[in-house]
DNA sequence: ATTGCTAGAGAACAAATGTTCACTTAGCGA
DNA sequence: TCGCTAAGTGAACATTTGTTCTCTAGCAAT
């Protein structure tokens, strides 16, 4: 928070070559986008950011943005009056997005939601669950499940030992499942679109 | 595409890793990551997923994720009851978050949302609204407004000819602006995380 | 079996990397 | 005006980088 203003500009310029290339350039490359002449002064730039908390480092000493790094467009947020048109660079947020609901891509996949079973949870039909594939789940978890064949998504509930399926709808029932609840995965984040 | 199932792996641990650190490894890391014991492997893992399409080079040749990279598994409406895994598969489409949600990202802000105003609409606190920012916006949008400087979140409704601002739960009051409505921008968008 | 092909191992290499020095310059307060 | 501090320069350095080469093991098709 206590960043000069001149590195303020430079997290800009490197928030900016992370949205067009979601990397980070080597010290060569930074000199240019930076606009600095030596090497030396670029490091001194990164170990100022990674003070303020922009930037870390992994074990091998990489150079890695932190999530301060992609903050900024939620930054906006609570502006008084005003107008917060300062969104500047693109990319950014849309980015963070994809990191914010998806940590473990491989594990991951989206799954549309069909039906009003749990609109109650305030998920609807039409909404996209990105869910983390797993064998394990708790109760209370929402849960894609696999019953008669079909996706379906309940919240996990146990009962005298056994798990059931719970909707958030009372126009549905509960599902207590015939021998193994076959689970899909867990639910860790929702995706809408409203209009087109 | 055609990558094979273990290119389809190491693109996965790939992505995990990247999900991770915000950037991609150096080659002697990726040997430990991807499992291989020599760099000239990784090399040729590398190339082969930018042949498929997964990774690309910036100018100073350093690897970068493409867009691909951060496509998603999408499942297909009815999975049989079968193990609908990893990349590859039948009834598995790719889908890419950021492009779903945020079409225009230099007039898309990401607005966190707060109290439970809304909650009828399945939009709860906590929840992020993806909000592109308009002046105009049509009776039956979800808006974000500024009222009494802060943002709020409401139904955009017309009354006799004047705008007003309506939640989507009956504990709240219709909110009828005295003069100009302030306008912040339309909700295009939704996103939810659940628990860690 | 034999052939061909691909994935990966391992060594060697020049080139680039990031760090650390000592030095210069600019700004600021006393 | 004098120092003091912080930002940036430029050179030197050992390491590490990524590439290329050859070589081996496994696999599939014949």
């Amino acid at each position: 928070m206590t960043e000069s203003t001149k590195d303020a500009e430079y997290l800009g310029l490197l928030q900016d070559y992370y949205a067009a290339w979601h990397s980070l350039p080597s010290y060569n490359r930074l000199c240019e986008v930076l606009g600095l002449a030596s090497r030396s002064a670029v490091s001194k730039v990164l170990n100022r950011l990674r003070a303020a908390g922009f930037l870390a480092r992994t074990p091998d000493a990489m150079w890695v943005p932190t999530a301060h790094f992609f903050e900024r467009s939620l930054a906006a947020f609570r502006v008084p009056a005003g107008a917060p048109d300062s969104v500047g660079d693109a990319g950014v947020e849309a980015f963070a997005v994809d990191a914010y609901l998806i940590p473990k891509p491989s594990h991951t996949t989206l799954v549309p939601v069909k039906g009003d079973s749990m609109i109650d949870a305030g998920i609807f039909s039409g909404d996209i669950a990105v869910v983390e594939q797993r064998v394990a789940a708790q109760s209370g978890d929402i849960v894609v499940a696999i019953v008669d064949n079909e996706f379906t998504i309940k919240t996990l509930g146990m009962e005298r030992g056994k798990y059931l399926l719970r909707p958030a709808n009372p126009a549905y029932p509960v599902i207590r499942p015939q021998g193994q609840l076959e689970l899909f995965g867990v639910v860790v984040g929702l995706i809408r679109k409203y209009r087109s």
